[in-house]
DNA sequence: CCTTCTTATGAAAACGCTTTCAAAAATGTG
DNA sequence: CACATTTTTGAAAGCGTTTTCATAAGAAGG
C-alpha cells in the first residue's frame, strides 16, 4: 500500500552482521538481558549507533515484547477539564518512557466499544478511560481478558473496576456551606448530566447542605445541564428570571461558571455585587475570568498522574488487586462570591493567583 | 513479558476455518479486494461477526498493509491553542478512520527527533508537526525517506515541506491598525519568543502598522515574552511602570493577553478604560475574560482539519507536490479595546459572542 | 584431567497479517 | 470441443521482533 521503501531501514539482523553475532544476542543487548558478555554487549551497542538503529515497535509487540504504548479515551479535547487530566497523564507516561495513543469517543458510546475493541488487540498494553460513558459494555470483557485498565471519574461503581475519582459531594457541600455562610439563603444550582455520578454526587452534597442548614430545597431553583457552556447560559437565564431570584449560584463546572456568567452579564447583574458564583473543577481558565472565579478545585493534573502510575504499576508487575483512589477537594476562594448585603470578601487563597 | 494470555484472540486463521477458507481469502476480504466470489466473502464476513473477529493493526503494518494511524507532535497540551488545532486534526481523522498518536515534546529539542525516528518506524503512516522547534535536525531525513508529513506552524521556511500556517504579519499589522484608528498612539507590544518565525512576523506587522500611520517605533514599548502568561505578566507590568505608559497593549497570543490582563488588574488599570489590549489566536477562553478580549482569531480548528486532509491525501495517493496553504485572520472585536479618551467602542462582531 | 553445572550463544519457531506465486476453476473464442 | 484467457483460490514466503531450545564454551569439583 504505501509506496515508500521500508527496504533502507536498520533492522536487528544489519547490527548482528555488523557486530558479528547472532540477531538473537542483538535483542537480548536490545531488553538489557542477563547472559551477554560485555565485549559483545559493547560491540552490539557500538553498531546500533553506528546505524542509527531504531526498534520497531510493531514487531516487537507482536513477538510477544510489551508494545510501550497506553491507550486513553477521552469523550473530547480541548476542553479545560480533559486538557488538565491529559497533562497529568502525559507526565507519568513520559517519565515512564510509554507513549500515549488518543481517542477522542465524541460522546458517542457506541464508539467507545469499538475502540476498546482495537486498541486491545495488542496495540496497547493498558488503557485509560476518562469518564466513559457506556463503560459497562465492555468494561466486564477487559477485567475477564485480565487486560489493565483504569477508570477516571467512573460513572457508576463496580467492584472490579480500578478506579480514581474526586470527592465531589463532599466538594459541593463545602460550596454550598460557604455560599450559606456568607449570608446566602436562596442558592441557584446548575446541575450537569444526571447520567454521571459525578453530577449526581454534586447534586447530593448540595442537598445536604442545605438539609444541614435548615433550608428547604426548592427544585424551582435547580436546573439540570450537561456541563457544556451554552447549556448553563440558558438555565442561569431561567434562573435568573425568576420572580425571586436566586442570590448565588453553584455551577457543577467551570465551564457552566463561564455560562452563568454570560447570563448574569446579559441579566445586568453585576458578579458578585448582584450575583455570587462559584464554580467546580478549578480548571486554569478560572483564575483568568473577571472576576475570577472562586470554584471547587479537583486535582485533575494529580488525577491524571495517579491514575497512570497506578495503570502502569498492573501492567509492569501484575497483582489483580483492584484500587480505588479518591481525591480530596478544595475550595479556591477568589473574586466572584460576596456575602449577600455585604463587603466583597476577596480573600485569595493559596494557588488562586494567575496560574502557569 | 506481559502475562495474559494473548492465545484467546481469535485471529485470520480462525475465520479461515469457521468460513471453510484459506487465511488469504479471509484477508481478501478485510481488504476489500475483488477476486473473491460473493458466496465465499459472505460466508467469511458471517464467520468474522459469529466469532468477532477484530484485525491486529501490529501484524498488519508489520506485514506491508497501512497501520492507520498518524502521528502528531505536539510541544504541549492543555494550552488553549494546540487543544483547538487538535480538535480539527481529531475531526478530520475520525471521519477517514485514522488514529491518533499523540507524542508530547514538552518544549525539549532533542525529544522531537526520537520520537519522530521511533514514529516512521512502521509505527504511523504520516506525521502531523505542530509548532516544531528544531525541525531541521529531521525533517531533511523525513523527506529523504519520502516519509509524509505535514507541518503546522512552521518555524522557518524550506522549499519541501509542506506546511500549514496563518498570515500572522496581516493580523497583526490589522490588530494595530485598528488601535491606532482608535486613536492609540502609544502601543506597547507583548512579543512572543524570537525563535518562532510567528513571532517575528506578529512583530513585523507591529512595526509596519506604525511606520504606514507615521509613528515612530520605540523599542521601550516592546518586550520579549515566551506566550505564556507569567512571562506575559512580568512584561506588562514593567510597561505599565513606565513614566509614560502605553495606552494599549498588544499581546502575541491570548494566553499573553490575560498575563497582560493579570498586570493591568494589579496596578489598578481598568480594561478597556483605562488600557486597552488586544490578543492574538482567538482560543475558546478569550469569549470568557471579562472584559472579553478582542483578538486577531487564527481558525486553528481550520487549520488542524486542513492539515490533516493535505497529510491522509499524500498517505492515499502520494503526489509528491508540497503545498502551503496561508490561512487569514480575522479581527474579533470584543470589549477590551476602546477609543482614547472616548467611549467604549463594543461593537460586538460575528462569533465573538458565548462560544462552544 | 575428566565429569557436572553454569553461562553464553545461535538456530529456528512463533506472533498475525499482507502479498507474491502458481495452480485450479471458470469463462470465452474459433 | 480444444485452446487461450481470465478469475478465483490456497500455499508459502516474508515483515522485524521475542522467546524457546539446544548446543558450545567456561567454571567448578573431584
Amino acid at each position: 500500500m504505501s509506496s515508500r521503501d521500508r527496504r533502507q531501514d536498520v533492522t536487528i539482523k544489519d547490527v548482528a552482521q555488523a557486530a558479528g553475532v547472532s540477531y538473537a544476542t542483538v535483542s537480548r543487548v536490545i531488553n538489557n538481558y542477563k547472559h551477554v558478555t560485555p565485549d559483545k554487549r559493547e560491540r552490539v551497542v557500538n553498531a546500533m549507533i553506528r546505524l542509527g538503529y531504531v526498534v520497531n515497535q510493531q514487531a516487537r509487540s507482536l513477538a510477544g515484547g510489551h508494545s510501550g504504548v497506553i491507550g486513553l479515551l477521552v469523550p473530547d479535547v480541548g476542553n479545560g477539564y480533559i486538557g488538565e487530566v491529559i497533562r497529568g497523564i502525559d507526565a507519568e507516561l513520559a517519565a515512564n518512557q510509554y507513549d500515549l495513543m488518543l481517542y477522542t469517543t465524541h460522546r458517542h458510546p457506541s464508539k467507545e466499544s469499538m475502540y476498546v475493541a482495537t486498541l486491545t488487540r495488542g496495540m496497547t498494553d493498558g488503557l485509560l478511560l476518562l469518564l466513559p460513558l457506556n463503560p459497562s459494555a465492555y468494561l466486564d470483557a477487559l477485567h475477564q481478558k485480565q487486560f489493565p485498565y483504569v477508570v477516571i471519574d467512573h460513572q457508576g461503581f463496580d467492584d472490579f473496576s480500578p478506579t480514581i475519582i474526586a470527592r465531589n459531594f463532599v466538594g459541593a457541600y463545602n460550596a454550598i456551606r460557604y455560599l450559606i455562610d456568607l449570608g446566602h439563603r436562596r442558592i441557584g444550582f446548575v446541575a450537569g448530566t444526571p447520567e454521571l455520578a459525578s453530577a449526581i454526587e454534586r447534586l447530593n452534597g448540595y442537598k445536604q447542605a442545605l438539609r444541614d442548614c435548615g433550608l428547604e430545597f426548592d427544585p424551582a431553583l435547580v436546573e439540570n445541564g450537561d456541563f457544556q457552556q451554552p447549556t448553563a447560559y440558558a438555565a442561569a437565564t431561567r434562573l435568573f428570571a425568576l420572580a425571586d431570584r436566586p442570590t448565588a449560584i453553584f455551577a457543577a463546572s467551570d465551564i457552566s461558571a463561564f455560562g452563568v456568567y454570560d447570563a448574569a452579564y446579559m441579566a445586568g447583574l453585576r458578579i458578585p455585587q448582584d450575583v455570587s458564583i462559584i464554580g467546580f473543577d478549578d480548571i486554569p481558565q478560572a483564575a483568568n475570568t473577571h472576576p475570577r472565579l472562586t470554584t471547587v478545585r479537583q486535582p485533575l493534573y494529580e488525577m491524571g498522574r495517579q491514575a497512570t502510575r497506578m495503570l502502569l504499576e498492573e501492567i509492569e508487575c501484575p497483582s489483580g488487586v483492584v484500587r480505588r483512589i479518591e481525591f480530596d477537594t478544595e475550595l479556591i476562594i477568589r473574586d466572584s462570591c460576596q456575602p449577600l448585603n455585604g463587603l466583597p470578601s476577596s480573600q485569595t487563597v493559596g494557588r488562586g493567583g494567575a496560574s502557569v
